[in-house]
Parts: C-alpha cells; sequence; structure tokens
DNA sequence: CCCGCCTTTGCAATCGATTGCGCAGCACCT
DNA sequence: AGGTGCTGCGCAATCGATTGCAAAGGCGGG
C-alpha cells in the first residue's frame, strides 16, 4: 500500500504518488528516495485504485472480428504474429492488453470494452465484414484504429497493406512468367481481400489478359473451401495456369489440390500467395507471397490509437507490399 | 453511475449493488426491476471501482514463456490455437483476458501480474525452460496452472498431454511401417519435448532397434534449425527412414528438407509431426501427425486455475494423444 | 529584520462500487 | 396485545490512489 512507502520514506502519500508519477511538483532528491524505497519493498501502484480515480484503464483491446469462419480465422498465421506483435508493442507502451473474442452477432462489439471501461481503447484486426459497424461506431467517437483496407470515406483510422498494390503485383509476377489463365482465390466481401482483387483485375487488364468469372473463386478464408473449389475447379477442365490466393494458408491449400490434381508447382501452375507468414518459407515448394510488414505496422497501430486517445489527430497510411518470390512460381 | 439506477428504481445503491450481483438478500421482484433498468440505461458497474472494493480483478493472465525463441515460438500455430481457446474459455467463464509477452531475463515474471493486483491468476502455455522458476512460484502459493508436462514431484497443476505415450505412439507407428532408421528433432530441454524423446526411445527399445545418437537432433521450436540440421544430417550421408518431429512445424520444415535432399517422403522417409494443427492437414503430403486436444484442454485449464483461485484443490491431468495418420507415413 | 515569492509538501475530498451491521415492517404465535 | 423471528432494505465505512488547494519552509531583496 501507499501508505506503508509514504510512512518509511517519512513523507506523505501525496508526495508518495506524485513522485512516482515523475510529477514535477516533487524535488528530484525526494523522487529518488521515494522511488528507491518503493522498489526494494516491491510495491506497484493498485491499478484499480488507479483506473477508479483517473478514469483510465490504462489497457488496450485487441479484438477480431470472425462472423464467418471463426477458429479458422484466428489460428491463420497471420493473425497470431500480428497479435505476437501487438502485444510486445502495446506492452513497450506500458499499457495492458485485453483479449477479446467477439461473439457472433453481438451488437456493438467494437464499444462494448471500451463504454464498459475495460480498456481505454481498441485495435481490430483485420475488417471482416464488419465495415459498417466500425463506420458507425467511428462517427460515435468510439477511439479504436484496424487494420485493414483503406475505404473511400470511412470514418476511422486504419492501417494496412496497399493491398491494391499487392494483389496488381502477385498477378504481373505470374503475367511476366508466361502465365496468362490466372485464378483468384479468396472472399471478396472482406474489403481487404477486395482490395487485393481489385488489383489482380487491374494487371490483367494492363495486359490485356481477359479476367475469367470461372477463375475467381469467392473463398472465405478458410483453407477447407479453397481446398475443394480449387480441386472442383480443376476437375471441371477449365484451364489453369496461375494463382493469386488472398493468403499464404490459402495458398499452400490451394497447392496441394493442385498437386493432387495431378499438376505441378511451379511447372504447370504458378502459385502466389499473401502476407508472408514465418511458415511460407517453409513449404513445399516454398511460397512467392506478397509480404506485409507486420512488425512496423503492430507498432503503428498502437502509437496511433494512443495519439487518438491523448487527443491529437491520427491519419489512415498505407504500407507498401514487398514482392517475395521463392520457388511456386 | 450505479447512484442514478438507484435514484431510477427508487432504491438504495447497496440494493442495486445486491440486486446486480444477485444476492439472496434482495426479493426476487426489486432484483428484476433493476436489473431493467440498468439494461435499459446500458449501465454496467464500473470494473476498476469492483476490483479496488473486491480486491479481485476478474482478469486472467495468459503468458508465454520464450526465453529462447521469441517469436518463433508464439507463431507456432499450436500456441495460437491454444491461445485462442483460452480466449473463449475465459471469456465464458465471465472473466478478461490479459496477454503478458515475457521479456527475456526478467525475474519472477508468473507472479509479476498476480502480486501486482492485475490478474487475478494465470495460465502458462509452455513450460519452456522455466520449470525451476515455474515451480518455485507455486511454492511460493501464486495461483496459476501450467499447459505441459507432469514432472515428478512438480509443484504447480499442469494440464498436458501424455507426451510419452504420444512420442512412443509416434515412433511405433513408424516401426510398424517397417521403419528402422529413425530420426528424433526437437529440443529436448523443453519438458514436453523430453517426454516425446523418452517415448521415443522407448519404442525403439521395445522393438530392439538400436537408438543412434547421431539421429536425435537437439532442435530449438524453430523450424529454420530444423530445415538446416535435417538437411546437414542426410547430406553427412547417415541413413534415415523415418522422422518424429516435436511439432507439426518443425515435420513440415522437416519434409521440405529431406525432399529437396532428393529424399521422397513418405517412399524413402515416413515423417510425423505433433500436434495436428489445422495446416497439417493441408501441406503436402498431408501431415501423419500426435493430436493434442487443444479445445478440451483449454477449458481444463480455465477451469482448474478457477478452481485454485476458489481454494479448492486441483489436481494436474493428462489427456491421451491420439495417432491422426495421414499420407506422410 | 521583515516581507513576499517560489518551491515543496500535506490535507482532505473524491473516484464508484461493495458489504457488515442495524433497523423497519410484517407474519405468526401465545 | 405483546413478543419473536424473518425478510428486505438502507447507512456509512471502506478499498487505494490522485489531485485541487492551502500551507509551510526557504530565500533574496529592501
Amino acid at each position: 500500500m501507499m501508505s506503508d512507502i509514504a510512512a518509511l520514506a517519512g513523507v506523505s502519500e501525496s508526495t508518495v504518488s506524485r513522485a512516482l508519477a515523475g510529477s514535477s511538483l516533487i524535488s528530484e532528491k525526494t523522487r529518488q528516495r521515494v522511488v528507491k524505497i518503493a522498489q526494494r519493498h516491491g510495491y506497484a501502484v493498485n491499478p484499480a485504485a488507479r483506473s477508479l480515480r483517473r478514469g483510465l484503464s490504462h489497457t488496450i483491446a485487441v479484438m477480431i472480428p470472425l462472423r464467418h469462419a471463426h477458429n479458422q480465422h484466428f489460428s491463420d498465421a497471420f493473425f497470431a504474429d500480428m497479435l505476437a506483435n501487438l502485444a510486445d508493442a502495446v506492452n513497450a507502451r506500458g499499457y495492458d492488453l485485453l483479449l477479446h473474442r467477439v461473439s457472433e452477432g453481438e451488437a456493438n462489439w467494437v464499444e462494448q470494452p471500451i463504454q464498459s471501461r475495460r480498456a481505454d481503447g481498441a485495435i481490430v484486426i483485420g475488417q471482416s465484414l464488419e465495415h459498417k459497424a466500425l463506420d458507425q461506431a467511428a462517427v460515435r467517437g468510439v477511439p479504436f484504429v484496424v487494420w485493414g483496407a483503406r475505404l473511400p470515406e470511412q470514418h476511422y483510422v486504419s492501417i494496412g497493406t496497399d493491398n491494391f498494390l499487392g494483389g496488381k503485383l502477385a498477378t504481373e509476377h505470374l503475367i511476366q512468367r508466361g502465365r496468362k489463365r490466372i485464378a483468384f482465390l479468396g472472399d471478396r466481401r472482406a474489403p481487404e481481400v477486395g482490395e487485393r482483387h481489385r488489383g489482380y483485375l487491374k494487371a490483367l487488364a494492363d495486359s490485356d489478359i481477359r479476367a475469367d468469372r470461372k477463375l475467381q473463386l469467392e473463398i472465405p478464408f478458410g483453407a477447407d473451401e479453397a481446398l475443394r473449389s480449387l480441386s472442383d475447379l480443376v476437375r471441371s477442365g477449365v484451364s489453369l495456369d496461375g494463382v493469386v490466393a488472398a493468403s499464404d494458408t490459402i495458398a499452400m491449400s490451394a497447392i496441394r489440390a493442385l498437386t493432387e490434381s495431378g499438376l505441378k508447382v511451379p511447372a504447370d501452375v504458378g502459385v502466389v500467395g499473401f502476407d508472408d507468414v514465418a511458415m511460407a518459407s517453409y513449404t513445399l515448394p516454398p511460397l512467392t507471397t506478397i509480404r506485409q510488414e507486420i512488425a512496423p505496422g503492430a507498432v503503428l497501430l498502437v502509437d496511433k490509437l494512443l495519439a487518438i486517445l491523448a487527443g491529437e489527430p491520427a491519419q489512415s497510411q498505407q504500407m507498401k507490399p514487398k514482392l517475395v518470390v521463392r520457388a511456386s512460381t
């Protein structure tokens, strides 16, 4: 308790509080003495008491909206990587990280942890199909930032990769390798994937390649569906020599589907993934993919959110994707 | 604020508090009225105030000790899966989940979030090399549970797979497939892996197969090292027809190393993984592996911890592993 | 030597909910 | 009618820290 430390230091509780908080009202000499005593006795301020008095929880909620593919989505290596990096970034700023699952169909899930005062602000990983809900929450002034696509006229701050460019790079790479029948695998309803898809179409158009509807598969993030859909496609006899996948997970699954259908990767079909998760370089064949800068992204997310919490203005930001060429193309 | 609700309901704050907490001191009629009013006004008790008064945070810390392979480890799909399931289980019990990174070399990291009153108890995923630190903390009475191996005379509660049996099953499976030169890949210093290794040795001994030191590779969890070590091994000309890997991640990496060295999986070498992460069934070839029951494990972890927090006795528990045969053997 | 100013510290109210204890009201019994 | 036992609710202290305001102490100037 603070009063114990105060007694030991021979000062009042106010002084201890201010010394520990680094207030300029306390002389350097006193502060050092107090701090030393607190350390020696293993004292740490009670966060509940502090939160109550200050009205701030000093905690950031991290949420992953998954209306459709529940755990599938979460266990995608990309989310795990992002979460690990967020944990580091949040802790590095002295904040705590509250991990919150978003239950299906829960109304105003974005603000729930905030208005219940459990967290000061939130970081949402991925827009999923929740853009509208997010936008409305932003209009209501809920402090949060999103990892995902930047959409026209959105009211919230988002950090993410330039997905359009990423999709374009992936597709152009295949085209340069001489591919003309290039499939796109991903759930375009998710804004990030939608952008990647637009990039894909643009690259095709730039090279005067006709975009074939049959080659554009609507696949929720899960690898299951990718596997089945692609197998079906190949079996249907449609010609195909390239695949742009919306995630590395889908890409790996696609490689398996192709191989089991008797097609060789990369000889017959080139496959490009998206994310460059750790696993991407260990698969067989190692995956050509579009790298997203997760670590800097995590830091940006945290810093933007803290800026918003401090009342400063914050802008959305897009990071440049990078093509990483490996053996799958 | 509670006083607002009290005023609206025409009762005292005490009554509101008790009604919302479901105290038996309040008549059913009054409780319902109060609850309804609270709901209509979107009122939720201030967690900071409650924590302060009750001395409990109603929060569980989840920690992943990673002295050696920092993020590598975390991004292993197994941890992500476990974390996702823990988030569900913890939230289902009405608790909050605080995700805490364990900084390198930090002293008494287990109790830190607890004695700072940020969490009531902790769940540690994986013993890593921290068994001693964990055991000491348990002796000091820190409330926590661990996912990992059960060691002789340990003082903490652990939930986990029967790793010895798992290692034995994996190895026996390869032996049944006619393999005799079976390698083991994993960091045996981690208790879970050590147990798996003992199971491996037991299976070999039971079949009168000599265990060859050269085939037992000390590999930290990362896939990098697995790839290199195994490539080196193959290049050195040692004969080899089976691999037992300490994780699916290592197994995948091993498959790539073998394939690139000109060996075919499963024709020349059979590979068995451990965990059965989602990705394991999508790789090429799909991975034969030892399945760990993550979801029930997560629920057990949470319930045991809550039991400990409630002052009830709790026992360690081992779950039966299951061999899942796919195409890699 | 006295006064006023600045620096440093302490007093006490406050954040929002919980809970031990006491009391009012009512039913029931003798 | 008075006594007894419950049930249901309110009073007020309390959890541990923060902070506006006041005051004490030190210092220099007149």
